[in-house]
DNA sequence: CCTGAACGCTACAGACCTGTTTGTTTATGG
DNA sequence: CCATAAACAAACAGGTCTGTAGCGTTCAGG
């Protein structure tokens, strides 16, 4: 029989009731983490409570499967990373091409980290084939509204077909983060920059309605 | 040693010794559509000499481990790949620009097949942090196979940088790859094709910015 | 002071996983 | 016609996985 250790309560937060998310927070922080790092499928529970510091019981309380869990991460990731692109967009509010730059600069750092392990939702896409996967639904929905926000941009800039300029520069930004492995340091940036002004530039000087296929 | 029997056919395998290869193909055929359809991790090796109709035991006579299976299915399906890629090339050995095409045209159509997964080797990447793993190294070298045709292309182009122009087109084919699922079908073609148009357009040019028609 | 919610801990169920072992069948080449 | 190699079949070893059950502990609020 264990005795309550001091440090130990100590060491985690107080028992104080806060908010019950106590518990959920460093959970899904610690399963995030894990996710990330060593992909969602080769993560078992067992890791994720022994991480936290917690128990599994307490892990199905706050989630009804490890799916959801899964979910709970990409929900997370997905905010993150919003949070961080409005940051950049917030000190480019009037020009558009400074905007897109500044996100690519962004990406672009992101993508050359050390431990960059790719897009989250893309990994875990490719780790759950089936569509309608909890998790698949929040990975679409998180491509769905990148796409949205460049298409933004691309209205901003004045392209004329704006949503053909938002799905080039998003086949673009997710070439980027799967890419990594081939690319050099410190490459990412700089092919993300020049290949978005030669979008913008022949946006520009396209005639609008050409047919180009055939 | 290749003696062919005419007896073939009939569901179980023909006893004919052929090369030993037959178990071996059969096998890995199977692994492969079953890797490919529904993930490497969630296809056990059980399920693999079920559908294959074979033993456990030739499975492991033929590979040392499943890894070693993984590592053969991405070789399969690189081989595979630069299959269809000479082909595609083969009819285009006068005009850069319409080779280019020709595979943007290739890649557009496989992406947009209803059935398509993604590319097996970013799929595999994923699926597998660890980059030490043998299907690691197998999809790294294909990545690297790709940027280097790429640069071929790029330098028949005449592009002034053409290891430059090869990475922001492998960028933008890794993309398409893995945004099948947010892009309209039949939409990755003519994105494919129109950045690339606009891309070979700003490489002819020396300084980014400049709006030159060809 | 009592009740109930939240948590921790241990053990377990039941399935599935990779890889091995043992023993039998089959077919061909010498 | 026999030796050899390869395939088959089936059980098993030893893990790991998700999810559940049982039981004790802490603590807030009435």
């Amino acid at each position: 029989m264990e005795t309550l250790s001091p440090s130990k309560a100590a060491g985690r937060a107080s028992p104080d009731a806060a908010v019950s998310s106590d518990v959920r927070e460093r959970l899904l922080a610690t399963a995030s983490s894990l996710f990330y790092r060593h992909g969602v499928r080769s993560v078992g529970v067992d890791l994720v409570v022994l991480e936290a510091g917690v128990a599994k019981t307490s892990l199905y309380r706050h989630f009804r499967t490890k799916d959801d869990l899964i979910a709970a991460f990409l929900e997370r990731e997905d905010a993150d990373f919003w949070r961080g692109w409005d940051r950049v967009a917030d000190r480019h509010t009037d020009d558009p091409v400074a905007e897109l730059e500044a996100h690519l600069d962004w990406i672009g750092e992101r993508v050359a980290r050390p431990n960059y392990r790719g897009c989250p939702q893309l990994n875990v896409a490719a780790e759950f084939p089936e569509a309608d996967h909890p998790a698949r639904k929040v990975a679409a929905a998180h491509k769905r509204e990148l796409r949205r926000r460049l298409r933004g941009i691309a209205e901003r800039l004045g392209a004329s077909r704006p949503d053909e300029l938002a799905g080039q520069f998003s086949l673009l930004i997710n070439g980027a983060f799967v890419s990594a492995q081939v690319l050099g340091p410190g490459e990412a940036t700089p092919l993300l920059k020049a290949t978005a002004r030669a979008l913008i530039t022949a946006s520009n000087t396209a005639t609008p309605g050409a047919t180009h296929d055939t």
